[in-house]
DNA sequence: CTTGAAATTTGGCACGC
DNA sequence: GCGTGCCAAATTTCAAG
């Protein structure tokens, strides 16, 4: 963990909402000399606070406008089942997001697909690979917030 | 939903890995000069596809290393419950995804905090403002993928 | 040792072909 | 879609506090 000043922040805060900012644009925001401001988001790069930076793409554009997230249960905790089932779901590009969970599920995952049918195709191909217990799916009807910034 | 050859698709797949690529390194990469690339990505942007470029932090060198998810019922479904809830829930930066479900749950929610305890106050804030008939926590033991490009 | 101004280099952008 | 040149922004150097 890395201590961060205000000013760190506040340019964490405006490269998080838009990576295209210039130096020049980020010097008047936080009252700095553009290489200041230069120097600081370098050392924020070298000690790995920013790790890269992104395009964001409009789900519905691409064609990809449904999200869904499937709790998964296993019968069997081994370390073989798991290597398993991640190499399975990591190779779908699909699947965005994999997390292993505390409590009653045991991994919960994050899908974007066309529709329910291309959902259904990534199930299917899914439990073809790997033995799953338990699998309940959620689809989100309406994004209310899709914040990518974390609060720092 | 917008039509894309498969040269936007690999751009948009370049772009979504790493959008600090130089015009002449996705050239490169997709065959192509400079100057195509450039009216490609400014029709991409026009389009809509490329919503914009953001900065990404490491959760954990910013101290936000937890990822909660949290799934709501509510007994009352008016319009100004979930006028009242999303304004509530909007308001709390650790609060970094929601989403309206079918089934279930009516609301499940992402956030990122510092720890059970930072979780714990943004509960006992949202509840104070808005009355939610069942609320249940599932905290991110580990994060196995947490991929933010759309399957292109 | 830190900061900002000026010089240099690189990449983004607009035209003609 | 490609080549040329102009302009703006990023990066380096250097002098001053």
């Amino acid at each position: 963990m890395v201590e961060l000043d205000e000013t760190d922040r506040r340019l964490l805060r405006k490269l998080q909402a838009d990576a295209s900012l210039s130096l020049e644009q980020l010097g008047a925001a936080v009252q700095l000399s553009t290489n200041s401001v230069w120097r600081r988001v370098k050392r924020l790069e070298a000690e790995g606070v920013i790790t890269r930076r992104i395009a964001l793409l409009d789900p519905q554009a691409v064609g990809l406008g449904l999200t869904v997230f499937v709790a998964i249960k296993t019968g069997d905790h081994s370390f073989a089942w798991l290597s398993r089932f991640r190499e399975a779901a990591s190779a779908h590009p699909e699947i965005v997001e994999i997390y292993r969970m505390a409590g009653d599920t045991d991994y919960l995952l994050k899908l974007h697909v066309a529709g329910m049918e291309d959902y259904d195709r990534v199930y299917k191909k899914l439990i073809a690979k790997v033995a799953l217990s338990d699998v309940s799916a959620s689809f989100a009807m309406e994004t209310l917030k899709n914040e990518r910034a974390l609060p720092v």
